[in-house]
DNA sequence: CCTCTTTGATTACAACTGTAATACAATACT
DNA sequence: AGTATTGTATTACAGTTGTAATCAAAGAGG
C-alpha cells in the first residue's frame, strides 16, 4: 500500500484538502471552496489543480465539457508520507520526540488528553 | 518567546541539526559532520550556511581569520514553528488528529507507549 | 618572496512554487 | 447568427531551493 506518492506543495494540499473532502469536482467547485477560505484568484486554483494533475497525484474525467477532479492517493497515505519526512527532517526521525512535544505543549484539550490515553490503553497488543 | 522563525528549506534543516549539536562550528566542521549522511559536496553545505545567516536563522562570528557559525534560534523554537505549520496544512490544525494516526502507526515501542502514558497522566493540570 | 591551499564572496542555473494573465475554443444568451 | 461568458490551454515571471562552480583574498610552505 502507498506506493510513492509525488510531493505536495503547500499550496497543493489546499487543493488536495479540499478533493479529498469530496470527488469528482469540477475545478470551479474547488475555486468555490476555496473562497473566503484562501485569497487565491480561480486561475490560480486552476494552475494548482493542473499541476496536481501533471505530478499525478490527481486525475482528471475529461468525458464532460467540463473536467472533472479526483485525487489518485488517499489523503491517510499523503499524510503519512508528508509526515514520515518531516519527522526525519525535523525530529530526527524518532515520531516519539515530537509526540512529547505536542504533549508537553498546551495545544490539548481533557478531551483530548483522555482519547489518547485511551487510545494508547488499547495499543500495547501488537504484533511483531 | 519564540518570535517569528524564518523559514528553513529541507537541506538548511540539516545544517541546522549540525549546529544545534554544537556551536559555533567553523563551515568545514559542519561540512565534516555532514560527510557520509549526505551526499553534498562542501560547496553546497557552505551555500546552505550562508543562505542561513541571510535569512538571519545562523550568525557569524567574523573575529578570526575562519569564521565559525551558530544559530539563532533554539532547536524547539524552530521545531514548533515548523510544526504548526505542518499540522495546520496536513491535518487540518488539530494537533489531536496527528497523534492519533502516530499512536495507531506501529511507530512506537512498548516502552515509548508508557512513557507518553505518563506524560499524559501528568498533563491534565494545566492553566488556562 | 613566490606559489599552493584554504576560506570566503560572488555567480550560475534549472526545477519547483506562488500567483496569475493571456489566448483560444466551445457554449449560452439575445 | 453574433456576442458575451465560461472553461481549458498556454505562457509569465519572480522568489526559493538544490546543487554547485568560479573568482578573489589571505595564509602556509618552501
Amino acid at each position: 500500500m502507498a506506493e510513492k506518492v509525488p510531493s505536495i506543495s503547500e499550496a497543493e494540499w489546499e487543493v488536495m484538502n479540499v478533493l479529498w473532502g469530496k470527488s469528482p469536482q469540477t475545478a470551479n467547485d474547488v475555486i468555490t471552496s476555496l473562497q473566503g477560505q484562501k485569497e487565491w484568484k480561480a486561475k490560480t486554483v486552476r494552475t494548482l489543480l493542473d499541476r496536481l494533475v501533471q505530478k499525478n497525484v490527481v486525475g482528471v474525467n475529461k468525458e464532460q465539457r467540463v473536467y472533472t477532479f479526483y485525487p489518485l492517493y488517499s489523503q491517510d497515505d499523503c499524510q503519512r508520507a508528508e509526515a514520515e519526512s518531516f519527522i526525519k527532517r525535523i525530529y530526527g526521525g524518532t515520531v516519539k520526540s515530537m509526540l512529547v512535544q505536542f504533549i508537553e505543549e498546551d495545544s490539548l484539550s481533557e478531551e483530548d488528553i483522555e482519547e489518547l490515553k485511551s487510545i494508547l490503553d488499547d495499543k500495547p497488543k501488537k504484533k511483531k
